[in-house]
DNA sequence: TGATCCTCGTTCGTATACGAACGATATCCC
DNA sequence: GGGATATCGTTCGTATACGAACGAGGATCA
């Protein structure tokens, strides 16, 4: 009813253009959260999203620095600092200094991470496959190429 | 070089179709992570994007039930308190007893918290429009419906 | 060599995000 | 009326996210 809540007294809206409903940002964040429902469901709760970027990227392409790791994976120093100690405490990463950079520490799949990974990948496919369910398949590939434009 | 890391000892990748850089929930966080980092250099550091979603909403259609102000702005009950709290610390946003429900909180607006908004719209305009900046117009209108599509 | 600057990893503080459990209140329905 | 069920708000615990500051190690160049 009454427009901007029954404790101002303005009228006019200023900008009726603005509906948060419709801002790429709002709209954006409820599909990421949706996808991270899907990935809950489908890999288990033992498992974060983040937490199998770093294990799918190691996987991929073997141990990096710490740093390093991060920036593959989308993650600041401060974060992927977590999750690299989170997989430490379940054994599934490794971590040794770099003997060619004393400010390095290299973190690698340990062999339990390597097979849990691999395990796993089926299911990672999955969680894609069924974010992108309610697409046509050419709209999945222009969806990822414009989400690709906006990094 | 080495494919799962050092520490490894297995051939054949078992999977090589899967790669990280291109599942839609990767791209789209790192996607995300690009807005809030221009809502933040647009809007000042002393607002979140939740925070503005609420105090959006809010200014769209008044007050609220604190759940359903939730469900509105994509927070779960626990999210929406604290988001909430901090907005009443902050004095933009007021609460009260539902007369006609006593499980209800009703979260409007304070005066304050108007004038706050309004004077923020045209930022939040700006967000969006730098966040779709790399897309030509009519792609901004197809990634947004194939967005909602998700949710 | 030594001063300067950069990178790396760490820590702290704050803010989402959400599952789970809880008590209080409403509603439904026999 | 009263019991089963559902909703609302709250709290706790855990996990991203990231700015800011810090010390240790490396690289550059005079």
């Amino acid at each position: 009813m009454a427009r901007p809540g029954s404790a101002a007294e303005t009228p006019e809206p200023a900008d009726e253009s603005y509906d948060l409903a419709e801002q790429v940002g709002f709209i954006m964040r409820q599909a990421a959260q949706r996808h991270v429902s899907i990935f809950n469901e489908i890999m288990g709760s033992d498992l974060t999203p983040t937490q199998w970027a770093v294990l799918a990227r190691l996987y991929q392409d073997g141990g990096s620095s710490q740093n390093l790791l991060g920036r593959q994976t989308a993650m600041d120093a401060a974060t992927i600092k977590g999750v690299v100690d989170r997989l430490l405490k379940r054994k599934l990463v490794q971590t040794k200094p770099d003997p060619e950079d004393g400010r390095r520490l290299i973190v690698e799949l340990s062999p339990a991470g390597v097979d849990y990974t691999r395990e796993l990948l089926p299911k990672a496919e999955t969680v894609t496959k069924v974010t992108l369910a309610p697409l046509a398949t050419n709209q999945r590939a222009t969806l990822i190429a414009l989400l690709k434009q906006l990094r």
